[in-house]
Order: structure tokens, then C-alpha cells, then sequence
RNA sequence: GCCUGGGUGGUGGAACUGGUAGACACGCAGGACUUAAAAUCCUGUUCCCGUUAAAGGAGUGCGGGUUCGAUUCCCGCCCCAGGUACCA
């Protein structure tokens, strides 16, 4: 028989559903080995060819693991909470749940048909009830703790009450907002309830916080930060703009040193870890305060400052143990000693101070500059270090070192959410502020004897010693940290501080499709409901829409009040909440799900952590940092046993798309708005060329003067929708919702020649290569290469594409070759009329070195995850054996056992074949290597000149350096290239290379 | 901007610890088999110069450096991709 992989691949991806072969127990003597994927989103899109790259990695390593002898746990689910889903429900009005369960479906079938050797019976779905359970029961436990930083746990915040109540809260040493007051033992017993619960939300792992989010009017919603582009709305281009609101938090900032430390004892990617490193972002440094300079701003600060309890003025005083009583502005510098270079303070446009420093004069300036700073995305103004913008508020501060009267200016480079929302300018060190100071006239003054030219440039230089500051002049940068820290606290205005980058995370969306927050609200306040009434379950809302009022979905949900009486939480969780405990859910078998825990402590004391976890890098700070906060979490709870959940993670690359656009523009006109789609060449002389943009409008009917401000900006479009680069117009028309009345100007520019076909009469394309996204329209999925080629196939060829962690655009040109190589395969084992021809023969020696050759090959390529590499070297054995007419049973059954990780269909059917019992291939036992197969005698070295080879020589490798040096140099072809000469060194390396300097 | 990764023939890539650059494939060209096609097999294929063959020269994004020897190590640039806190 012919190699008919269809009907291989079908009968044994049955034969495995059926005997259940990949079932994992939770008891066994065998070692135990836990290989995990980073588990899919179920988009509409279906899985694309970028998923199955590191499934099929993570199922050779499992596969490879059982011939190893391992007890292999290799689960799978989905991640099935999320904005796509909710998208499409908002355009159809189809219930997400319907359309997740259609997409899972699809997933479903399309990785049975890639073979993967995966543990169904464990599988998982975040938004099924019966696991969000334990998503909002693990919410309900951080809610109920706090961080004690003295025994550096979490604890029950029970113990947190008993302290209060003993000692109050000023010795106390917790992770906490930073607005804390203080109180004694007495004074909390004096306070209400009510006033009770509000400080202890200040305490708890997760709280109610205020923070920034874009808000679209329009939209009437919150968007992602993916869904705004340039400051408008991706669908339909309606202006965001930066919004205040109250949302859920999680207090990870107080296991930032936890976090960091233990990445230290993990093995991952080294650069990786460097991304969550720099993500957690520690520095050491001091908080320096600033004493605001009363008088210039009396109108405001000095009247209300004494009485006025809610006086910001007076807010940054709430600090514990701060008894001082003048306003200041508070800043966190890693270069404390630089201070007596001060000639500015900057603060966010944001921060709670500025209208409280802004003088009369100033009023105008700082109003406008705010309002253009709230347009701008945090992104942006991160980004944009070009442009130098800024606003002077009109009031001074007091440099607490040399008494300095500074001016107190806003900027939209100083960011609300890092640190103080407020930086010291030193104009001499800093490159930021120097082009600050340079734009807006400010001094710069030089501190250290070694900066040149500081009128210049900044030079952030440590070394030398300091001039024009002070008390530390003539001493060096160690000396004087050390005594400007001294100072500042002997004058109260500063301290030493350890300083993290990292902020807490929002643990809210304005959205449906999440998981429901398990929260009322009672007076104003968070309380959780009744562990026993979990899960609670997601309602039924009318549309997937915010209110009229700018409410989440949730509103809409009708009597959907707790006890009838109580106002629910309106948010849910965000996509990162399901995701980060999931792998304990898979160690529960299916009977242990319905016991009355999140998985069974004997199943967590067996399987302990994951093994290995593969994914791509994309989630280094997100996810696998969410992950590792709420598995210490657990285990603080005593739930867990391990610190880390992770103990190897390999990344692998993104399978990237070619993304293709279409070019948008649009303008407001008396009619109303009016949009154009252009073709890419229209798109490029508009951009750049003048003339043409007026000869443009022109056409359109305007007047040069007339020409309106309009907006140019690219959009995806479906790939689907294209083929060579050019659009589908008419498919795009009905595809694209919003503008209906668009009017497309094609390659030749305008007017469109509606009546003869011309070859410029096409909608052209912009194209570029980025991740493989339904967002981004670009999605390739598996199935038809399946149809054409086969699964196994298609494990070999992803495998084959290159390095596992590189991340490259998909292509489909090499796939033949390893269509081939199976074919081959296929062939040593019959003759050429497709009968059965495997014989029991002795092997030869020349059979026994492939065979060996490649059994280490897999062993060392398998261990350091190098795919490619190892499937090239399938095909060279195979070539050998095909070259050596090999048909002996004691070679071809190994290279079947060795070959079924990579290409498991394929490898049944010939261990079948072979007359081995069907089934037992998946636990067979992988070959021994034996060296003694490939010992060699002599080696062909290479001869070069001055590093460059000019033949080789056949020399025994038993000959050392000294013998092969005079063999060479009497080799007459050496001579010939030596023309003569006698080599001034001849460098010998044992069994590599001989170089002769001539 | 910042953090992280990458850049080698027409294409995907190999070269594992500084030791023959281009393994293995794809594609292309030529040939065999065939009425023909598909499939299969054989030969060639980094570039330039030359060409019956040979012999030269250049070459791993760009510019420098260390070394007997650099795709590999160091310094400075350019380009591409991922992340940048509400895509997952």
C-alpha cells in the first residue's frame, strides 16, 4: 500500500480517543513530568497556524517523555473569556456563550486532527461556571488578606483587626495605598463600622482604586489600548480621550520583591526574565520633599489649608508617622545626589496638586496644556521625546538643601502613575531635563567637576567630585549619597527608598464576557457575598452594550441585585484572572472536580508544578507575572506547596502574519462626514507629495483655499478579502459595517472610471509583517495544508520552519520536501510495489552508524529543544538508509520509535506493520545509545593559509598536533600553496583544523 | 522613547564551547522515464571574474576592533519584530 495519510491518521487519531491512551493518573511509580501549554483563546478565526507551533513542540517533548519512561500530565483547554468574543456579540447580538462554544468546537476539531497526544478528560474552559467558581473564590481570598511585610506572607485580615485593636496601625508593617492615616488602638475601637471597612480596603489584596482609562464618548465605553489608534477609536474613528474611574486592583506591587528573587531560582529564558526584572523595575534611591513657597499662590493654598479636611494641599500629609505642616511636593530620585543641581520640579499634568498651584496668571496656560494632555495616550507621551512641551504653574518650591527658590512646572513626560507623579529637573545629568531646561530658558547648573560642556548636553556621569553643592563639594558619588540622605532626614525632608516601577494591577473591564466580580455594595462599600452562593453566574443582559449613563453591560442585567436589595459590582475580570491558576484545575481529574475544591491536595502534592511550560513571549509581563503573584499567593494560604509554578519555560516565536491595509481617509463637511478608501499609491503621494494632495482635492470639488483638515490613517483588512495585494472591493463593502456611504479611489487615483476595466483600475494594499491576530485580519489557518499533506506532515514542516523560539512570517514554500521525506519513509519499509519488505537480518556497520548517529541527534536536539535541526537529520538518516537499501528490522523498528514523537501517525502504522501490538508504541522504550558506533580513525583537515582553507588532508586521529604538522608540510599539495615559503606558525587543533601563518 | 529578540544564497534555515560558511530542504536550470502529464530518479546551483577544466577575488545588515583564525567575542550605527500595564 501506498502511504495514504488520510486514512493513517484518521483510524489512529481514533484508536487513541478510544483506548484513551494519553489519559494521565494521578498515581503511578513512574516519575512524574508536567508539560503544559499556554492554553488558546477560541477566536472566531479558528486556530491559526501560529498556535500549533509550540503544541507541537510541548507534544514531542511529551511523547518523547513517555519512551523516556515519565508518567507524562499533558492537558489542554481554553481561555475563553474575552473582547473578540463580546465584539462580535455587540455586532450580532448573539450571546457570547453560543458563539465561544461554536469556536471551541472548531478548535477542538482542528487539533484532534493534528494528532496531539493531549489528556482530554482534563480539560478547561474559563468561562464555564464550575471553573470561574474558583476564579472568584480565589478573588474572595485576596480580598480577605493583606500583606504582612514582617513575615513576608499574606495573612487572614482577621490578624490585621487583632492588631488594630491592640496596637493600632502605626507599627504595623504592611503593604498599603499610600494614603493611610494613622491611628491608635483606642482610635480604631472608636470608629464605626463603616469607617473600620474603608481602612481596611486600604489593606487588602485587592481594592478599590482610582485609575485612568479611555473613554470614547461616542462609543459611550471604555476601550483597550488595542482598540485606540492616534488618539481615535479603531471602529469608526470617534475621538478618546484619558478618564478617572474607580475599578478594581490587585495589590501585586507588594510581592515585587518576591517576584523579582525568585526569578533567580527558575529556569526560563534568560532575556525573559530580564523583561520581568525591568518590568518590576527596582531601583534604590530617596523620596526628597519640596516645600511649596507660600505667598505666590494666597488666593488658594493658606486660607482653606488649617480647617479644610479635603483640601488636597493638605492630602500629602495622610502619610504614617508624617507630622510636618507645611504643603510640599514629594519626588522619588535614584540620584539623590544631584539634588543641589535642582532648577525645576516638574508634575504630571494629572497630579492632584496643580490647580491647587496654579496662580491666576498661569490659569489659562496650565488649563489649555491639560486638555491637550488628556488626548494623548500614556503610550504616546512616552514615546514622543522629541517634541519638549511643558506649563509653568506660577508657584516655587524651596530645594530643602541649598534654600533655592525652584519654579513648579507641569509636563506631560512625567507620568501620574510612576512613582510620585513628580521629578526633580537636574538639567546637567539628565537628558530629558536638559532639553526641557534648554527649551523653556530654565538654568542649568553643573555639579560634578567632571561634566563638560553641560550648557550642551547632559552628562549623567558618577565619576569625579562635586562643585556647587554644598556641603558635599570635593566629596565623590558614594560619600556624598550616603551624606545627602543623612541630611535630608535629619531635616525631615527626605528618606532612602527603595523604589519599584512596577504599579498594581487593574483588576476591572467595563465589559460582559468576564468573569463576574463576586462583590455588592452595601452604603458605598465593597462587600463579598456568601462563599456557598458561588459561582455567581453571569446574567442575562438585552444587549452587550453600556448604558445609556455609561454604565458596564452589566446594568443591564434586570433584577440582578444581591438578596434583591443590594447593587452588584458592574465590572468583570479581566482577561488575565482565568489564566492565572489554571494549571492546578488541570491536575483535578474530572471525578475530583465535583469534590468542593479548587484541585485535590493529594493530586497538588503529586504533580507539584509544571514542568514545562511553552509559549510565546508576548505574555512575558503580563501573564506568566500574574501567574507567579497569585501561585505565591496560594501557596501563603498554605493551599500550595512550590514558590514558583513554572520550573522550565521555553518561549516559542510567533508564526507572524502578513497584515494587509486599506487607507482611510475622512473629513468632516457641511453634510456631514465623508470618507474615502485609497488605494496604496494614493495613499503614498498624499502623504508626501503637496501637489498632488491639492490636485486631489481639487478634483474632489474644493477650492485650493477650501481644503479640509481631514484624517489619512491605515486600517487592517481581511487577507481573506485580498490575493496578490489587491482588494476585493465589492467583499469589502459588505464586510466593513461602519462606513457605508465610503467611496473607494483605486490605483489610478481620480476620477474612477467606473465603465472600462484598466489595468490600474484595482484596489491596492498596503502589506506588513506583525503577529498573526483576528484583530489584525491576517489569520492562515491549518486545515488546508492538513487536507493537502496530513497532520504529520504538518508537525514536521512547523518543526522544520526553524529555531522554535525565533519568530518568523509563514510561508508554505518548503513543505514538500517534507512531504517527501515521509514518503521515503514510508518506502524504506516496502519495495516498489508497495509490499512489506522489512527482513531479519543482521545490520551492517555502516546501518548501525545512521541508526546511532541519529538516536543521539534526537536525544541531544529533544533536550535542548532544537526541533529543526533534528528533523534534518531524520532526512539524512533516511537518505543514508535508502542509499544503503537498508530493510532490516533491528534498524527500521528503532527509527520508528525514534521518528513517533515528531510524526506519531505515521510511526503507528509501521510499528503495526511490524507486527508490534497496536497502541504500545506511545510507551516503548527509546533506543540506547552506543558510541562504539561512531568511532572514526583518521579526519580530513582541513589546511588553510592566513585562515583561509586551501585543501584537505586525510590524517588518523591517533596522531598528535606535533606528527600532523610534519605530515602536512611534506604534503606536496601543501607545498604548492606555500609556494616556498616557510611558515612562520603552524597552529594544530586535534581533529578540527591546521592554520599556517605565512 | 524604554525593555527584549532578530538580520547568513533567489527562499526557510545549518554551523552546539572562536576552528572547512551555506548542512538539510524549497525554488530554479538541465537530463532520464512517459504518447503526454503527475509522481519518481540523476546532475548543477553564494556572488563576481574566467570558463573545457583550472586558478583568482569578495562574502554572514553597516562601520570599526580583539585573534593565527570571527556568523560566533567587544564598541558604535541601521533596519525588522514582540512588549510597554483594558488584545490574549
Amino acid at each position: 500500500m501506498d502511504y495514504q495519510f488520510k486514512k493513517i491518521e484518521s483510524e489512529w487519531q481514533q484508536f487513541w480517543a478510544e483506548n484513551n491512551t494519553f489519559k494521565a493518573e494521578n498515581h503511578s511509580t513512574k516519575p512524574k513530568y508536567y508539560v503544559m501549554d499556554m492554553f488558546p483563546y477560541p477566536s472566531g478565526a479558528g486556530l491559526h497556524v501560529g498556535h500549533p507551533l509550540g503544541y507541537i513542540a510541548s507534544d514531542i517533548f511529551a511523547r518523547y517523555k513517555r519512551l523516556k519512561g515519565f508518567n507524562v500530565l499533558h492537558p489542554m483547554g481554553y481561555d475563553s473569556f474575552g473582547l473578540p468574543a463580546e465584539q462580535y456579540a455587540i455586532q450580532t447580538g448573539q450571546h457570547p456563550a453560543i458563539t465561544t462554544e461554536q469556536n471551541i468546537a472548531t478548535y477542538r476539531r482542528q487539533l484532534d486532527q493534528i494528532g496531539f497526544s493531549f489528556d482530554w478528560s482534563r480539560e478547561v474552559r474559563t468561562s464555564s461556571p464550575d471553573y470561574y467558581k474558583w476564579t472568584q473564590w480565589i478573588f474572595m481570598q485576596l480580598f480577605n488578606s493583606w500583606y504582612n511585610r514582617e513575615t513576608d506572607k499574606a495573612e487572614p485580615i482577621s490578624t490585621l483587626i487583632q492588631k488594630f485593636e491592640v496596637e493600632g496601625n502605626t507599627s504595623v508593617k504592611a503593604a498599603s495605598d499610600d494614603d493611610v492615616l494613622s491611628f491608635s488602638a483606642e482610635e480604631w475601637l472608636t470608629f464605626t463600622d463603616q469607617e473600620k471597612q474603608e481602612q481596611l480596603l486600604k489593606y487588602r489584596l485587592t481594592y478599590l482604586r482610582e485609575s485612568t482609562v479611555n473613554w470614547c464618548a461616542a462609543l459611550g465605553t471604555v476601550l483597550a489600548n488595542d482598540e485606540v489608534k492616534d488618539g481615535f477609536s479603531e471602529r469608526g474613528g470617534y475621538p478618546v480621550e484619558q478618564k478617572k474611574m474607580m475599578q478594581w486592583s490587585m495589590r501585586i506591587t507588594a510581592y515585587a520583591e518576591r517576584l523579582l528573587q525568585g526569578l533567580d531560582t527558575i529556569d526560563w529564558p534568560e532575556p525573559l526574565k530580564e523583561m520581568q526584572r525591568n518590568w518590576i523595575g527596582k531601583s534604590v534611591g530617596a523620596m526628597v520633599r519640596f516645600k511649596v513657597e507660600r505667598g505666590e499662590n494666597k488666593e488658594r493654598g493658606a486660607e482653606s489649608e488649617k480647617s479644610d479636611n479635603a483640601n488636597p494641599l493638605s492630602a500629602p500629609f495622610l502619610v504614617a508617622g508624617s507630622s510636618l505642616s507645611t504643603p510640599f511636593i514629594e519626588v522619588f530620585t535614584t540620584r539623590v545626589d544631584t539634588t543641589f543641581g535642582v532648577t525645576f520640579v516638574v508634575l504630571a499634568p494629572e497630579h492632584e496638586l496643580v490647580k491647587h498651584l496654579t496662580t491666576p496668571d498661569q490659569q489659562a496656560d496650565i488649563d489649555a496644556y491639560i486638555d491637550q494632555a488628556k488626548k494623548k495616550s500614556e503610550l504616546d507621551r512616552m514615546a514622543d521625546t522629541k517634541t519638549v512641551s511643558g506649563a509653568f504653574t506660577g508657584s516655587y518650591v524651596i530645594n530643602p538643601l541649598n534654600g533655592n527658590k525652584i519654579p513648579v512646572w507641569i509636563a506631560d513626560y512625567v507620568l501620574a502613575g510612576y512613582g510620585t507623579g513628580a521629578v526633580m529637573g537636574v538639567p546637567s545629568g539628565d537628558a530629558r531635563d536638559h532639553r526641557f531646561a534648554t527649551h523653556f530658558n530654565l538654568p542649568i547648573v553643573a555639579i560634578l567637576d567632571t561634566q563638560k560642556e553641560v550648557l550642551k548636553e547632559a552628562d549623567a556621569t558618577k565619576e569625579g567630585h562635586y562643585i556647587n553643592s554644598g556641603f558635599i563639594n570635593g566629596m565623590t558619588y558614594k560619600e556624598a549619597t550616603a551624606a545627602v540622605i543623612a541630611k535630608l532626614e535629619a531635616l525631615g525632608a527626605g528618606k532612602a527608598k527603595i523604589n519599584y516601577r512596577q504599579r498594581d494591577a487593574i483588576f476591572g473591564r467595563q465589559r460582559y464576557w468576564g468573569e463576574p466580580v463576586p462583590v455588592y455594595f452595601k452604603d458605598g462599600l465593597p462587600h463579598l457575598i456568601d462563599e456557598n452562593e458561588l459561582p455567581l453566574v453571569l446574567p442575562e443582559v438585552d444587549k452587550y452594550l453600556p448604558t445609556e449613563s455609561g454604565e458596564p453591560p452589566l446594568a443591564r442585567a434586570e433584577n440582578w441585585k444581591y438578596q434583591n436589595e443590594f447593587e452588584y459590582e458592574l465590572s468583570t475580570m479581566p482577561g488575565w484572572a482565568g489564566s492565572s491558576w489554571y494549571w492546578y484545575r488541570y491536575m483535578a481529574t474530572k471525578e475530583e472536580r465535583a469534590e468542593n475544591v479548587f484541585a485535590p491536595k493529594e493530586a497538588i502534592d503529586y504533580w507539584k508544578d509544571v514542568d514545562l511550560y511553552i509559549g510565546g513571549s508576548e505574555h512575558a509581563t503580563g501573564h506568566l507575572l500574574y501567574s507567579r503573584f497569585w501561585n505565591k499567593f496560594l501557596k501563603d494560604l498554605g493551599l500550595i506547596e512550590v514558590e514558583e509554578p513554572f520550573k522550565k519555560l521555553i518561549n516559542q516565536g510567533m508564526i507572524q502574519g502578513r497584515s494587509s491595509f486599506v487607507y482611510r481617509l475622512f473629513f468632516d463637511i457641511n453634510s456631514g462626514r465623508q470618507t474615502y478608501f485609497v488605494s496604496k499609491s494614493v495613499y503614498d503621494k498624499l502623504s508626501n507629495d503637496r501637489e498632488y494632495r491639492v490636485d486631489f482635492f481639487t478634483k474632489l470639488g474644493f477650492r485650493e483655499e477650501d481644503i479640509p483638515d481631514y484624517i489619512l490613517s491605515a486600517q487592517h483588512v481581511d487577507v481573506n478579502l485580498i490575493s496578490n495585494d489587491i482588494l476585493d472591493v465589492e467583499a469589502f463593502k459588505i464586510s466593513n459595517k461602519v462606513d457605508t456611504n465610503a467611496q473607494f479611489v483605486l490605483e489610478c487615483g481620480l476620477p474612477i472610471f467606473s465603465f472600462e476595466k484598466r489595468l490600474n483600475e484595482v484596489y491596492r494594499c498596503g502589506h506588513e509583517v506583525e503577529k498573526m491576530s483576528k484583530s489584525k485580519f491576517n489569520v492562515v489557518n491549518p486545515d488546508e495544508m492538513i487536507e493537502r499533506y496530513g497532520a504529520d506532515t504538518l508537525r514536521m514542516y512547523e518543526m522544520f520552519l526553524g529555531p522554535l523560539e525565533q519568530s518568523k512570517p509563514w510561508n508554505t514554500n518548503g513543505i514538500e520536501g517534507v512531504f517527501k521525506f515521509l514518503r521515503k519513509f514510508w518506502k524504506l519499509f516496502h519495495d516498489d510495489n508497495f509490499n512489506f519488505r522489512v527482513i531479519n537480518e543482521a545490520a551492517s556497520k555502516a546501518e548501525l552508524k545512521s541508526l546511532h548517529k541519529i538516536i543521539k541527534k534526537v536525544e541531544d536536539d529533544v533536550e535542548r529543544f532544537s526541533f529543526n535541526t533534528s528533523v534534518s537529520s531524520f532526512m539524512i538518516a533516511v537518505n543514508e538508509l535508502m542509499e544503503l537499501k537498508c530493510a532490516k528490522r533491528s534498524i527500521l523498528q528503532d527509527m520508528v520509535i525514534i521518528l513517533s514523537p515528531y510524526a506519531p501517525h505515521i510511526c503507528e502504522e509501521l510499528w503495526k506493520l511490524l507486527g508490534n501490538e497496536a497502541g504500545t508504541l506511545s510507551y516503548a522504550e527509546f533506543p540506547k545509545f552506543n558510541p562504539e558506533f561512531l568511532v572514526e580513525d583518521a579526519f580530513s583537515y582541513p589546511i588553510s593559509i592566513n585562515g583561509k582553507t586551501k585543501t584537505n588532508l586525510s590524517i588518523p586521529l591517533s596522531l598528535e598536533p606535533k606528527e600532523v604538522e610534519t605530515l602536512v608540510l611534506a604534503d606536496e599539495n601543501v607545498q604548492k600553496y606555500l609556494a616556498g615559503q616557510t611558515p612562520k606558525k603552524v597552529i594544530v587543533v586535534k581533529g578540527r583544523i591546521v592554520n599556517m601563518v605565512v
